[in-house]
DNA sequence: GTCATTGTTCGTAAAATACCGAACAAATAT
DNA sequence: ATATTTGTTCGGTATTTTACGAACAATGAC
């Protein structure tokens, strides 16, 4: 076949990807916080959350993979925000695709 | 412990729930579709999706598992519709989450 | 240097997800 | 009654996800 049927578009593809980076409790919750806060350190979301912070760790990998978040060094802690960019364009394909 | 830190708060462990039902290139397309349109019979989409019908239905449980969809038997066809009581829940959720 | 702090990576295990084809059920059509 | 249509369920496999503790790096403090 030469022609490519491209029923699934990039777009959905995309929202696709950050809707599954947001697919878990805790990642909704660090999501919730840098969006509403300016920044944050893993150390205060070890204290706080459920989990060992070999498990926040992964999960605060999968939302910089996803593009949600960034982190920044701030020896000996990482400083952890929003990626702004990112975010905006998770923002932007919600808004189109929940017809909010 | 008798106290229960609920760090994580019910709108948001729903909030994910939603989120992870979207978290799939198939599914988005589904309910973009569904979103837009009223309804649509799984038959169609079996014909246009790039997937076996049996994994189609399994995306489509999935959907309705997370309450997004539901599906109405008009035999021999089953006619898929949003759930509207549940997709405005999770407009309302993205809407407050994403500050849209 | 040595020690403490911070967070990632490694190794492992259990559960969930994604996918397929085949078998099955339910209803209509012949 | 038999065949056809439609979609789910079953059985199986491969991959991914979630989770933990222990080990490891990197930095700052003493």
């Amino acid at each position: 076949m030469t022609e490519n049927k491209k029923i699934i578009t990039e777009e959905q593809k995309k929202l696709a990807r950050y809707a599954k980076a947001m697919g878990h409790p805790i990642r909704m919750y660090v999501l919730n916080l840098l969006s509403s806060q300016s920044c944050c350190y893993s150390g205060d979301l070890t204290e706080i959350l459920p989990v060992a912070k070999s498990t926040l760790s992964q999960h605060l990998k999968e939302l910089k993979d996803a593009g949600l978040i960034q982190g920044e060094t701030e020896a000996p802690r990482i400083k952890y925000c929003i990626n702004k960019t990112n975010w905006q364009e998770a923002q932007y394909l919600f808004k189109k695709y929940l017809k909010i």
